[in-house]
DNA sequence: CGGTGTGAAGCCTTTCACAGCA
DNA sequence: TGCTGTGAAAGGCTTCACACCG
């Protein structure tokens, strides 16, 4: 099985996607399912569920598809979902607040346990199962709570000096939604997530739809 | 100028990217950057920042690099962000509140118009500068506001029935939040954004890691 | 038969390398 | 001289087509 080769990038970002597909026909109590029925419900192409799977190894029966719960868990170890993730958010804005009351992180084994701020006036609420710490206490509560992933919703100015602290006191995984790029050393992962690129993205087709069909309106 | 042609997918997705970086360096009185000095700050191949912008025309002047405020104007020109666009909500959890407030998009060009929830304790809330309307009147309400794009932060079990009633109302660009996939007829844009499917591929760089470098810990 | 696993082809994207212009 | 604009090469990703197996 080619699973000690390395995963293409574009197939690990549709492996999470797979995983809800999963989950959700799970719990319609089917047992299998064929690459077809997956690729339908996942938006893509039936032969790219089958090359994206068989990097992982041979999981599938032929002429019977997939063993859903197999599957499940085969995906949830090469992804390292395993194991529980411990998450840090930084910046408790309305963004910071909306992202720890996410329903979708537990269930994906990932766990808030520390939250930062930098207004002194926000420190010690409570942000579900934790309390708000002060930034300037960053490398003790990252430390003490053994925090591996970092959730950064600061403003886009106090991005990259919250990330050089993170990556000094050892956390390796950064999500940003500061709108802003942020440097990092070799060896930590980071993703970008900018909320308004989205929507730009999108007016552009729309511009684009708008201009080839002259007749809408 | 090759303008009449087809923009890449991969370019338009990096466009915004341009636009925040050459807004930055606009702010700093910086009149005109290189390729070299934008793909930096975009991190990005300055070859590709070269050949995106060769898609919009040639703007550049050589020897010296492109004009930072006649850029940004050609960018927002094709990105279709010189007019103004009319963003509905709809849900209004904690997520639906963080995008109402978020900064980023006013100066971008969106404004949020209207704002739609099913819980009647929330119909009549304010929601930035617009009240909560009941998804029972969302016809009506986007018709009145002439919306154009449509933001879903409703739970995954209502989302397939707002994308439904959204298009029949003539919303034709979609940015999806909800943890499900959700189909569109043609000529409809959407993009989706699921915030655990991020942390998941952290995850398995994280996961990678680790296996990789055994003296970690 | 039905559906997986996979070489091969085709397409898209990135990067190189350099001609050409300010 | 410095930097853009762009053919050409290289690399990666997607899709096809079918051998092969349950």
């Amino acid at each position: 099985m080619p699973s000690s080769r390395r995963v293409p990038e574009a197939t690990v970002a549709r492996l999470p996607v797979y995983l809800r597909v999963l989950s959700e026909v799970a719990g319609e109590r089917v047992r299998t399912i064929s690459s077809d029925l997956l690729a339908e419900r996942a938006g893509v192409n039936a032969a790219q569920v089958r090359k994206d799977l068989s990097h992982l190894g041979s999981y599938g029966t032929r002429g019977v598809g997939y063993d859903v719960d197999y599957l499940i868990r085969e995906i949830n170890r090469q992804l390292g979902l395993a194991e529980q993730h411990r998450v840090a958010i930084v910046g408790v804005g309305n963004l910071g607040r909306a992202l720890a009351a996410y329903q979708g992180f537990p269930v994906r084994g990932f766990r808030i346990v520390a939250a930062f701020d930098a207004d002194p006036a926000k420190v010690g609420d409570r942000l579900g199962d934790c309390v708000v710490s002060s930034i300037t206490t960053l490398e003790r509560v990252l430390a003490a709570q053994r925090v591996d992933v970092a959730i950064i919703t600061t403003p886009a100015s106090a991005a990259q000096g919250v990330v050089d602290a993170l990556v000094a006191a050892g956390v390796t995984s950064l999500l940003n939604f500061a709108p802003t790029g942020v440097q990092v050393p070799p060896g930590v992962s980071i993703r970008q997530v900018d909320l308004a690129v989205e929507l730009q993205i999108l007016s552009f087709y729309e511009h684009q739809h708008r201009a080839a069909v002259p007749e809408a309106g």
